[in-house]
DNA sequence: GGCCCCCTTTACGTTTACGTCAACGTCAGG
DNA sequence: CCTGACGTTGACGTAAACGTAAAGGGGGCC
């Protein structure tokens, strides 16, 4: 047998709330096993936590992140399926690598302000020196 | 004089609505001019408008966005004030570096998957072949 | 038995980020 | 002068993503 999660369990690993795990399971994101009414997580539910939880850092909403969540699960067997799965794959592709460049814009921009603001500084320091 | 511009126009161009812009106004993350009762736009304007829209992309929150403009506009006179100021753009290039992370690794696992779907996808297309 | 901790469902509240509608001003064109 | 495009404020609505409180079941342990 490979191990099981309790939700306060998993609620703690992960920082978030039993609520917000509960959440997650009425929106099609978790589907634990029951042991009569008690949630019982397994590593595949575990690792889905993880998944959503990076998808949030991404800033994509709990049905987009479902969708790709489901993509890891997808049945193999259909060739149209296989085709419209890769079409999914393509999209997200783009839109991760979108997100990429606006990252990179924007560290750039912050490092420039960054020197700018750290030349400024150390030429003060200066002055308060020679004022001495 | 340099350009100015419209609501309706900006809202045009940055495929937004107009009650948008004013909220994002309300929200302290635009302020422009007025002539009249009418709002009017310059080129800086516009720059913000842009990187709220930047923001949006990477996930982050009106509130955090304006944070994040208001740095473009910081007044570097005070010392103290370039010490935060240094100290709050760590912070946001933290946060964009873990990003980076996430977006690596999920870009990572989907070519995993579409590798291996792509194979699947040729050996069906083989196995057609020889079956005609 | 009493207390504590974990778990459950139900249900209403809250914040964010707008949408939508009403009611009205303003200015150019026909 | 009327229409139509564009603008304004104000107020109410809504979807997403939870928070929070109510009310209770079940188990362990001292």
């Amino acid at each position: 047998m490979s191990k099981t999660y309790g939700i306060a369990e998993l609620a703690r690993e992960f920082d978030v709330t039993t609520r917000t795990i509960r959440f997650y399971e009425d929106k099609g994101l978790l589907a634990p096993v029951r042991e009569g009414q008690r949630r019982v997580y397994a590593p595949r539910d575990r690792v889905r936590l993880r998944l959503i939880m990076r998808g949030k850092r991404l800033g994509f909403s709990l049905e987009e992140i479902r969708q790709l969540i489901d993509l890891y699960d997808v049945d193999p067997s259909e060739v149209t399926q296989l085709r419209h799965f890769l079409d999914k794959i393509h999209e997200h592709k783009e839109t991760l690598v979108d997100q990429q460049k606006d990252i990179a814009e924007t560290l750039a921009e912050m490092e420039r302000i960054e020197a700018q603001c750290s030349s400024l500084l150390s030429e003060k320091q200066k002055k308060r020196k020679t004022a001495n």
